[in-house]
DNA sequence: ATTAAGTTTCAATATTTTTTGAAAGTTTAA
DNA sequence: TTAAACTTTCAAAAAATATTGAAACTTAAT
C-alpha cells in the first residue's frame, strides 16, 4: 500500500467511525487530515483535500475547537489562519472522554438517579422500573468515573481501589 | 415523580442515548421499555405503547435479538409471541460491549493496522502517517481489550497485569 | 475611511436514515 | 387444505441530519 492509499483509507475508515459515534463525517474527516499532517493546514487546503464546502469545513472546524481536539494557529506576517491536532493520543483520548462524559454519560445518569429515586407505591411495575434503573445507574456511574480515571492516567486510584478490595 | 412520569422519561433518554450511539431510537425505547417491564410484551403491547408501526416493531426487535439483548419467549397454549429482555445489568454490558468491539472497533483496529505497517519512504508525511495512526492502533487495541476484560469479570486479569507491573 | 483578505452564519438544498403500511410469508389448528 | 392469527419484508414516504454557497461580518493594511 502506497502513501495516498493509505491515507485515504485512514480518512474515511476515521469518517464513518465519526457517524457511527455521533460525530458527523466531515468533522472526524477534518480531524483524521490534520491528526496526520506533519504542517499545519490553512481552511483553503482542507476544504480542497476533503472536497467539502467553506462553510462546512469553518462550522467542523469550530466543533473540534470546541472539543478542544483543534488548534487555530497564526503563521507571523500572514492574515490566513491555519489549523492544527492535538498530537498526543493520550491527550486526545483524555479530551474526548472527558467531552462525551460532559455530553452524554453525565445527562443519561442524571436521568437515571432521578427516575430510579421515585417512590415505591407497592406496586410490581414501580418495583422493577426502580430495580432496573438503579441497576443502570450504578452501572453508568462506575463506568463513567473508571473511564475518567483510566484516561486521566490516574496510576494511583488503582492502587487505592485495590487495597480497598483487599482489607 | 409518579410512575408513569418516570416511565417516559427513562424511555425517551435512553431512545436519544441510542441515537448517539448509533443505535436507532425504536431500537432503544423498545429495549428501555422491555428493560422496566416485568412481565413479557408482545408486538402489540409495544407498537401501543411507544406509537410505532408494526414494521418497525418488528424489525427493531430482530436487531435486539441480533445483540442478543431481547429474546422470544411463548406463552404455552398463546399464538402470539413474547418478547423480554435480558435483565442483569452485568450481562446486558458484556453483551452490549461485546457487539461493539465485533461491529465497531475491531473494524476500525484493522485498518489502523494495515495502514500504520505501511512502507517507509524517508518523506515525513509518511513518517507522521505511520507515526499517527501507530499511536492510535495502540490506544484503541488497548482500551478495548482492557473494557473486554472488565466487562467479563476476568478480576484474575487485573491481578495477572499488576504482577507483571511490579516486576 | 476604504478596501481587500479571510471567516462565519444560516436559509435553502441534498443526503441519509428511519418509519410506515400493505402485501407476502409462515405457522398452527380444525 | 383451508383459513385464521400472527410476523416479516420492502418500496415508498417522512423525518432527521449534513452540506452548500452566497451574503454578512470581521480584521488589518493602506
Amino acid at each position: 500500500m502506497k502513501y495516498d492509499e493509505a491515507k485515504n483509507k485512514f480518512i474515511s475508515t476515521w469518517g464513518s467511525l465519526g457517524t457511527l459515534w455521533g460525530i458527523n463525517k466531515a468533522m472526524a474527516q477534518i480531524h483524521a487530515l490534520l491528526w496526520i499532517s506533519p504542517e499545519p493546514l490553512s481552511m483553503e487546503d482542507i476544504m480542497e483535500e476533503l472536497h467539502i464546502s467553506r462553510g462546512n469545513t469553518s462550522m467542523n472546524l469550530r466543533q473540534l475547537m470546541d472539543w478542544g481536539i483543534v488548534f487555530k494557529e497564526s503563521k507571523p506576517g500572514e492574515r490566513k489562519e491555519y489549523f492544527v491536532s492535538e498530537k498526543d493520543v493520550q491527550e486526545l483520548a483524555r479530551q474526548v472522554a472527558k467531552e462525551r462524559s460532559r455530553r452524554e454519560i453525565k445527562p443519561v445518569i442524571k436521568v437515571l438517579k432521578e427516575v430510579s429515586g421515585i417512590e415505591m407505591d407497592g406496586s410490581a411495575k414501580t418495583e422493577e422500573l426502580i430495580k432496573q434503573t438503579k441497576a443502570l445507574y450504578d452501572l453508568a456511574d462506575n463506568a463513567d468515573t473508571m473511564m475518567n480515571k483510566i484516561v486521566n492516567q490516574e496510576a494511583n486510584w488503582i492502587t487505592k481501589t485495590l487495597i480497598k478490595l483487599i482489607k
